[in-house]
DNA sequence: AATGAATGAGACTTCATTCAT
DNA sequence: AATGAATGAAGTCTCATTCAT
C-alpha cells in the first residue's frame, strides 16, 4: 500500500506484498460481523479487491480460511490475557486484568477474538475438532486463574469459570462502542459481583 | 391432531390437521440446533414430509416463519418464567425460580426459547426490528425481578442484569444433557455466586 | 414445442410437458458426442433451454445423470438386441442379427447406447458400480449367442466374445456415417471373418 | 540420468536434469489412467513435484502436452512393431508378432502407447489434426502387414484391418494385469480366430 | 393446502494460464 | 527453469422463491 503510494501504481504480484495479511483481516471483520455462513468468500474477496477464485491460492477451502481467523483469534486473546496478568501477583487483581483484557479483545480490539466468541465450532463440521481444541486451549488459562482464588470452602469452581466466562462471552450481544461503559469499567463491575463481600 | 380425537379418526379436515404446527415445531427445532442460516428451507420442509413450495403456503418468507418461531419462543419463555415465580414472594427465591424456568426452557425443554437465545436479531435485517422488540419484552420481566432485590446500596443493577442473563444465555455453549448438573442445580449455583454472602 | 405452435405462447410449467425426456435425450446426445467430462451441466440445460440449476430438480447430481442414461442406453440395446435375434433360431445367423443391432444402435440409431461404448465407468467413480453392473447384463446376452456357437473344439469362446466385442465397440472411433458401409454390411463382414471357413 | 551416471554426481546441471522427461512420463501415465480431460495440469505438476505454472516452461499449452505425449506414443508404439516384426518374414507370424508388440505396449509396457488409444482426437480440437496425422501414420503399418497376408478372394482387407485393430484397442477396457492371459497369449487366440482354417 | 417443475441468483470451488521475480 | 500469486472464466450445485395446476 505504501508501496503503491510511493511508486503511483498499485503494483501486482510482487512476492513481498501478498494479499494474505489482508485477506486474514478482512476475513476475521466480516466473520465476527455478519457470521460465517452470513460472508460469502465474494464478500471477502471484494472487499480485499481481489478475485474469488484467488483466495484459494491461500487457503483450500473457505473452512480453512475460517479455521486459520479461529486460531489466530485464540492466539491472540490468549497472549492479551497473558500480558494483561504478568504484572500482577494477587489472585483477584489478576482475575479482574484478565477480564478487562478479554472485554477489550472482543468489545473492541480484536476481529480474530471476537470470532472466537462468535462462531460455533459445532456449525462448520470439517474443522470443528480444531476449533475446539483451539478454545479450550484458552480455557485452561482461566482454570488456572481461578483455581488461584481464595474463595470459601465448598465454591464450585466451575460454576464459576462457566458463569464468568459465560457473561463475558455474551457481551457483544449486547454491548455498544458507544455506550458510557467502557471494557474496563464493566471488568470492575462484573469482578464486584463475584467477589465475596465483607 | 385434537381433531382426530374428538372425532375420533384420522379424517383429513382441511383446518384440523394443517400442517403449521409441525411446521414450527421442525423450524423451532432445526433453527436452534443448525441455527438460522445453517437451516434450508429444504430441510425444513422435508423434516416435515411436504414440498418445499408448500412452506409458502403458510408464510411468505423464510424471515416470516424465523420471526413467528421468535415470537413463540418468547412468548413461551415469558410465561414459564412467570409461572415459575407466582408462588413465591421472596426475592431472591423468585430469582433463582426465574433462573430455574429460563435453564430448562434453553437447555432442555424448548427449542422455541432457544431459538431466541440463538438467533442474532441483526443477522436476518428484514425481520430485526420485530426480534428486538420481542427480545426486549421478555428482558423486561428480568429488570422487574432485579430491581426488587435487596441489593447493596451502589450496586450497579443493570450491569447485574446483563452478567446473569449473559451467564444463563450462555450455557447452551457448553451444557450437554448427559452432564451431570440439571438446569436447577446450575441455577443454584448461579445464584449462589450472586448472592451476597453474608 | 407443438403445443406452443397451437397456443401461440411457450406455455410453462404444466406438469405433463416436463422437460425430463428432453433433458436424457439431450445429455445422452452430448455425452455420446463430447464424452462425459467434455460435457457441462450448462452445455444440457442450455441445448433444452432451461438454467443449469432447473437439471437438479430431475438429478441429484450430473454423475446420477449419466448412470440414468446408461442404464436406459443397456435397456434400449438389450432390447434392440433381443428383438433381432427373436425370429432366428441358427445359432450363426443370430450372431450376425445381433451384430447388426448391435452396429446400428451404436453407430446410427441410439444415442443412449452410444454412451455406453463411450463413458469409462470408472471415470466416474461415484456411480462406476452402477454402471458395470449395467454394462454386464448386457454382455451376459453375449456370452448365451457365443455358447451356441458350433466351433471347433477347444476355441477360446471367451476370447471370442472379447474379441468380437472389441472390434464392434471400437468401430464408433473410425465409422462415419457418410461412409460406403452401412452397419448391416459391415456386421455381415466381421462374420464372415469369424466364421470357420470351409 | 545419463548425465548423472556420466559424472558421478547428482549435480544440478541446468540441462541435465531437467524434467522435461519427467513430465512427460507423468502426463503419459496420468492421461492414459485418467483420460486426458481428467488429468488436470495440477495433477501432473503435482506428481513431478513441481508448481502448475511451471509447466509452461516446457509446453505453451496443455494440449500441446498432449501432443507431445501423443506423437512420442505413436512413434514408441511403431518402434515396437517394427522391431517385432523385423526377424519374421512369413506373413501369419508376422502379424502375429505385430499384435503381440500392440498388445504389449497398450497393456502392460508403455504410458505414451495407451495415451494414443484412450485419447480421441477430436475430443481436442485444438491439436486433432496433428494427432489424427500421427495416428494414421502408425496404422500404415498396418496395411502393409495385412496387405501381405495370403487371404482368400474376396476378403475385405479394410474391414479385416478395421476389426482387427478394434479388437486389440479395446483390450484395456476389459484387461485385467492380474488376469490369467498374457499380451502374448491374447495375440495368439486372436490370430487364430482370424487365420483362415482348415 | 399442497404439488412439481422451474427460476434466477449466487454459493464454493477448480481450471488453464499468465507474469513479475 | 522455476516460483508464487493472481486471473478470469467456467465448473457443479444450492438457495429461497414462484406459479400453474
Amino acid at each position: 500500500m505504501m508501496a503503491s503510494v510511493l511508486t503511483g501504481a498499485p503494483r501486482r504480484s510482487a512476492h513481498a506484498d501478498s494479499r494474505l495479511p489482508q485477506i486474514l483481516d478482512t476475513a476475521a471483520h466480516l466473520f465476527c460481523t455478519q457470521g460465517y455462513q452470513g460472508t460469502t468468500v465474494r464478500d471477502i474477496a471484494s472487499a480485499v479487491g481481489i478475485l474469488p477464485g484467488s483466495l484459494y491460492c491461500h487457503f483450500s477451502t473457505k473452512d480453512d480460511l475460517l479455521a486459520a481467523v479461529y486460531v489466530r483469534g485464540v492466539d491472540q486473546i490468549c497472549a492479551a490475557v497473558e500480558a494483561a496478568i504478568a504484572r500482577t501477583a494477587e489472585p483477584w487483581p489478576r482475575l479482574e486484568a484478565a477480564c478487562v483484557a478479554h472485554l477489550e479483545a472482543i468489545l473492541r480490539d480484536d476481529d480474530y477474538a471476537r470470532v472466537v466468541v462468535r462462531v460455533r465450532p459445532t456449525d462448520v463440521p470439517s474443522v470443528a475438532q480444531r476449533l475446539i481444541k483451539d478454545r479450550n486451549r484458552y480455557e485452561a488459562q482461566w482454570l488456572a486463574l481461578i483455581k488461584a482464588l481464595p474463595l470459601p470452602a465448598g465454591t464450585d469452581r466451575k460454576a464459576f469459570r462457566l458463569m464468568l466466562l459465560g457473561a463475558l462471552n455474551w457481551a457483544p450481544n449486547w454491548y455498544r462502542a458507544d455506550g458510557a461503559a467502557s471494557p474496563r469499567t464493566l471488568a470492575r463491575h462484573f469482578i464486584a459481583m463475584f467477589k465475596p463481600h465483607g
